[in-house]
DNA sequence: TGGTTCGGACTTACTTTGTACGATCGGGGT
DNA sequence: ACCCCGATCGTACAAAGTAAGTCCGAACCA
């Protein structure tokens, strides 16, 4: 054989050859770089996207080594949940007007509101959330402060408990639509069925007509989901608000 | 080749010989007893035991004989989800009261309570509903039928709009938790770490401790689902009904 | 009655995923 | 120089969905 056959006779571009063939003495892949390239694919291609072999190859290893550093994919899964929740907290952490009193409100709206911010730039994040089951640290950690806020402003202990159930999901800044207007297959023939479909749902046909009417954009793209998320973290914190007048 | 060959070297006693090895003609199998088998694993096994193989086992079949009934794996999540609904939609259409005026928010709440105890029964269909995506036929007539009941008792199309998207899937009867209490890794130990818990996490730890006092248990398993989930619910309710009558 | 057709069920096999197991590689301490 | 060990890689398997082709039996037709 020739001089420079280095034994490489498959596969040869693989492994982390890439811009830095030399000098450049192999970044040496730990959990926060995986999990990092994770989050990074998450948010690129969606969370089905994020598979452990395409996680090794963004960050220039073979599948089997990501395994040294995370124990499996539900870790995998578990750290990037992790580190958005973070990223909430440091961002929240950050923007604290003292809020003492009837404050309260503005203050808890302001942070939820900031952490909703943050989901919309990880859109799969509220679904790994869901998948998650339990509460992890950096959670507690968010509803903690929550709890400060809602203390400090003369809340009993007891309905911060209420107040946190009835926030849900909502305290971190999304919420499960359940009919996610946006995509109907309203399509060439959508008028044709459209008499039967005000038949059958008398209602929600002339609801959407007149709020479509108000706001004549596209037939079916209204719904602001900022301003419903708003909408409905107000009647909850109004509520709230009252209740703990009353007591 | 020669005449009889019958070809069946191996795997003989698959099939659905089983108990009816004769006589029983072999029940047709169809689009309804597929749909009905799965919801069955799933409330026995939960969600992730709902595979193709194990649903065929289910109904004596081989996997692929599935799929002359159904498109795919998704199309049965599809058809038990609507199935859930339509078992919701069938319940509440008996139990109503009439509900003008202020009435509605009494059959409006009567309604997703009624939604909810057939929910607790199938505790895989609030994940399903997640992944769903979009509105099935079954959920918008559910929706259409509050609607109904809002309108009747004087809410404008437009609150009704807000009405729907505050209360999300809670319409439906569940919500996301987000820390679902009652799992914790309260062990052995636990009185061990609680001390740098408590200073890390001071007002959740405070809470717990007063809220868990005054239903001396056991240490986690405070928090009655289905109060929460009313208490929640009427804060919201309680909200709109205000609106309603303040417009 | 004997052949034909065809809907429904079955077989096989491919693909994508996660991951168990063991080999290997390279660099630092003795 | 040697060995050891932490980090990485290669191979391979199992579970799951499903595409494509085959087989069977009942209904129909001549």
């Amino acid at each position: 054989m020739q001089v420079v056959a280095r034994n490489k006779p498959k596969t040869a571009q693989t492994t982390q050859s890439a811009q830095s063939a030399r000098s450049a003495p192999r970044v040496p892949l730990s959990r926060e770089r995986v999990l990092r390239a994770a989050i990074k694919i998450a948010d690129e291609g969606g969370i089905q996207a994020l598979t452990m072999r395409r996680l090794a190859e963004e960050v220039g290893a073979e599948a089997m080594s990501l395994y040294y550093h995370v124990a499996n994919k539900e870790e995998v899964l578990d750290g990037i949940a992790d580190a958005i929740v973070d990223e909430i907290n440091d961002v929240v952490g950050r923007i604290d007007l003292p809020a003492t009193g009837a404050d309260w409100k503005k203050t808890v709206r302001r942070r939820i509101l900031s952490a909703r911010e943050i989901l919309l730039r990880h859109p799969w994040a509220p679904g790994v959330f869901e998948t998650r089951a339990g509460a992890s640290p950096a959670v507690l950690r968010y509803l903690d402060g929550l709890l400060g806020l809602m203390r400090a402003g003369g809340f009993s202990n007891d309905l911060c408990h209420h107040a946190l159930h009835a926030l849900g999901s909502r305290a971190l800044g999304f919420t499960q639509e359940l009919f996610d207007p946006g995509n109907g297959a309203a399509g060439e023939d959508a008028a044709a069925t459209f008499e039967e479909m005000a038949a059958q749902l008398p209602h929600l046909v002339g609801m959407v007509a007149e709020v479509a009417h108000d706001d004549p954009d596209n037939t079916l793209g209204w719904c602001d989901d900022q301003t419903e998320f708003e909408f409905g973290l107000d009647v909850i914190l109004d509520g709230l608000d009252r209740m703990r007048e009353t007591a």
